[in-house]
DNA sequence: CCTACCGATCGGTAGG
DNA sequence: CCTACCGATCGGTAGG
C-alpha cells in the first residue's frame, strides 16, 4: 500500500521527466504500476496533485541524510552537488526543469509546487554556503543551480555530459562569478 | 503569402515556447493566424516540420547582421549575448530549451533539428571566442549558453531576472570557470 | 482555403 | 480495484 503509493509517485516522476506535464498520461502511469487508470483516482484527486508529490519526494531524496553543514560545510556542499549531478547524468534531464517549463496558469497548484521546490532547494544550498562564509550565498546558490540545470540541455540534445562535469567542478570550487573559494 | 508563412512560424514559436511540443496544438495555431486547422496542412506537412522552421527563424534572427567578429570580436560577443538574454527576459523562456525537453524519439526530425540548432549556436559563439584568443572556446561557449538557459528557470518559476543579468555580466567578462578576460 | 470528418487519446467519473 | 463510459481535444485527411 505505502510502497504502491511511493511506486506511483516514482513512476509519475519518470513520466514527467521524460514527457513533461502535458505529455505524461494517467493511462501510461496506470499501466506502469499495474493498475487501471480509474484506480489512480482513489489515491490522487487529479493529475495536478501528482506534481507536488513528485517534487516533495525528490526534495526528500536530495536532502535526506546530508552531512551536517555545521560540522563540515564543504562536505555537505560536495555531497549535495554530487547528488543533483548524479541524477542529471543518470536520468539525462531534470524533472523540476521540465515541470517548470510545463506547468502554466491553468494548473496553479502545480505551478506553486514547482516554484516552492526550487526556492527550498536554493535556500538549502544557500544555508550551506552561508556557513562557509561565501558572500551573497543566495545569489551564488541560484547561479550554481542554473548552471547545473542548463548543462542538462547538452545531455538531452547531444548526450554530452562534459558541461555538467565542468559545472560540478566549478561548483565544488565555488569559482562562480568571481567568488572563488 | 510569404508574410503569412512567417507569421505562422512566429506564432508556432510562441506556442512551442509557452506550451512545449506536445502542449502546442495545431488548432490553436490556426486560430492565432486566422485560418482553419486544415489550411495549415497546405503549408506544412505536419506538426513536426514546424520545429525546424521555428528554430531556423530563431537562429537567423539571433545571428543576422551581427558585427563582424574579425573586426571587433568583443562587440560581436556582447551583441550576441545581449540578443539571447533580451529574448529570454522578454519572453521569459527559451523555445529551444522547451523543445529540447519536449521532443522525443517519436519525432526524430524535430529532435535532430533541436540538436542542430544548439550545436550551430554554440559553434557561432565559439568562433567569436576563438578570434578573441579565449582558451577552449567550444567548452566556454557551451558553459555560457548553459548558464543563460539555466537562468530562465528562475524567470519562469519566480519572475526573478537577476540570475540572467548576472549570467550576462559574467559572460561579457568571460569570467566563466576561471577563464577571465 | 473551407466543411466535415476520421480514429485515437486525453483527464476524469459513475457505479458497483 | 474494476468495467464502462463521458465530453473534449488531439493530429491529420477527404473532397471539393
Amino acid at each position: 500500500m505505502k510502497t504502491t503509493l511511493r511506486k506511483i509517485v516514482m513512476e509519475a516522476r519518470e513520466l514527467f521527466r521524460e514527457h513533461g506535464y502535458d505529455g505524461a498520461s494517467m493511462q501510461d502511469l496506470a499501466a506502469r504500476v499495474g493498475l487501471k487508470k480509474a484506480s489512480l483516482y482513489t489515491r490522487f484527486p487529479n493529475k495536478e496533485a501528482l506534481v507536488s508529490e513528485v517534487l516533495t519526494l525528490t526534495l526528500e531524496e536530495t536532502l535526506k541524510g546530508l552531512p551536517d553543514p555545521r560540522e563540515d560545510w564543504q562536505l555537505a556542499w560536495q555531497t549535495l552537488i554530487g547528488r543533483i549531478a548524479k541524477t542529471f547524468e543518470t536520468r539525462k534531464r531534470c524533472v523540476g526543469l521540465h515541470l517548470a517549463y510545463g506547468v502554466t496558469s491553468v494548473t496553479p497548484e502545480a505551478q506553486a509546487a514547482v516554484s516552492q521546490f526550487f526556492n527550498v532547494l536554493r535556500e538549502r544550498m544557500a544555508d550551506i554556503l552561508r556557513l562557509g562564509g561565501i558572500p551573497q550565498p543566495d545569489s551564488a546558490a541560484a547561479d550554481i543551480l542554473a548552471q547545473l540545470e542548463g548543462a542538462t540541455l547538452w545531455i538531452t540534445t547531444s548526450g554530452d555530459v562534459e558541461p555538467l562535469r565542468r559545472a560540478v567542478k566549478s561548483a565544488s570550487r565555488l569559482d562562480v562569478f568571481g567568488r572563488k573559494i
